[in-house]
DNA sequence: GAGATTATGTCAGCGACTGACAAGTGGCAA
DNA sequence: TTGCCACTTGTCAGTCGCTGACATAATCTC
């Protein structure tokens, strides 16, 4: 695994590890192959060797298989985010780390989390899931927005309030993304999230461009 | 009802129309009086005087019996979008709309939708629930939006990009408004709500102010 | 190697939700 | 009014996600 963890010293604890990750494995797998809602826990438990009684000591639902994987392509979306320049305002910092995040995460596509991104964007089925992680995985990167501004996350509204904006423009270029075909794999997708988080501050604040005039350059 | 609804005419479809109604009732008061997770969808069948797969006949699902609720405030949230000047930047007349919408519910709290609408506010149970449905309400408020700005929310991301981070902020107040113990019934909620919609430009475009002075007037 | 921990399987059960079938009710025409 | 048809409802059985309880088996500790 790319993400760092303790290694495990008992036979035990290596087991469990081993079997997480096993699990975790088929899940993915199986959904990638069937389809979320097709794929039912108890196929997840028997792909791993196991029941689905243990299955469930393992993860607290379904989602959470996908919700795992998920929070490994955040890890790097949030060191992309700690590695930019700290005089970058917060959101515009945030949009470039997508960037990055993007082209590390291509780089090491082999890992099992990257092409858990990928099979996630690629299935419609998971979007409304992928919607309800956000506002379970907003809570880290307004953790590490605080970190970069210097304000306290609980005290202070705003890093939350940008990282649920960010996750809320990268819906919506999800939806305009698989809305319009979704053809290539993850170039557009990134071009779309992009675009959004780009097209954010027009929506908001800035001057709204003409009726007459919907295209403009990115 | 304050949505007006074209009146069936034959007796079936009145006493459809009825008990489509009584179920609703009975299952926002049920959710009210015991929560939602501790309501079945057996006893509010049971209060309604019918069955459970009846039930399932009216309502694809639990959490419907709220969307429909949420659906009720929703028109009076586009009707109140609509009555802003249209000069008025979209997202700037959302959040006026916001506080215009608050008045005409406190004014209509006799009415079931609004009491619907605090009863989620009050139950945080249901937050994430209520999040699920952002997206659904988002495709209506880029509606009105699209009108309002003349561009086709099919063609053109922007409407329903204003829609999305308005209710992403919302949610972010909600979130900030339950943590800090949300005593006060509604009022507070609106202010929790404008704080953070007032918060939104400077979160992606504006300065961010100094991590000195994490407080500021609203 | 014995005893204490901990992991696992089995079983029974709850609740959301669905399909199928039979029975009751309203709508309408002869 | 009668009779037929469409529609609605209840009942039943079943699937799936998920949980508690208990017994068994594996690991850890001494």
């Amino acid at each position: 695994m790319s993400t760092t963890s303790p290694e495990p010293v008992g036979l035990r604890e290596r087991k469990k590890a081993q079997l997480r990750e096993t699990l975790l494995n088929s899940g993915l797998r199986l959904f990638h192959e069937k389809g979320y809602e097709k794929t039912t826990t108890e196929e997840i438990a028997a792909c791993a060797g196991v029941s689905q009684r243990t299955f469930f000591r393992y993860f607290a639902s379904k989602e959470d298989v996908v919700l795992e994987a998920v929070e490994g392509v955040d890890e790097v979306l949030c060191a992309a985010l700690r590695a930019r320049p700290s005089d970058e305002h917060p959101f515009r910092a945030l949009r470039n780390a997508m960037r990055d995040h993007w082209v590390i995460l291509e780089r090491e596509n082999l890992h099992l989390q990257g092409s858990a991104g990928n099979f996630i964007s690629q299935s419609p089925e998971l979007f409304e899931a992928n919607m309800r992680y956000c506002h379970r995985r907003q809570a880290k990167l307004a953790e590490v927005i605080g970190e970069r501004t210097g304000v306290d996350p609980a005290t202070d509204p705003r890093p939350s309030l940008v990282a649920t904006v960010f996750f809320a423009a990268l819906n919506n270029g999800f939806q305009t993304w698989s809305a319009s075909g979704c053809t290539d794999s993850t170039d557009g997708l990134l071009r779309a999230f992009l675009h959004q988080l780009d097209l954010v501050p027009e929506a908001v604040c800035e001057t709204w461009s003409t009726p007459g005039d919907p295209h403009h350059q990115a």
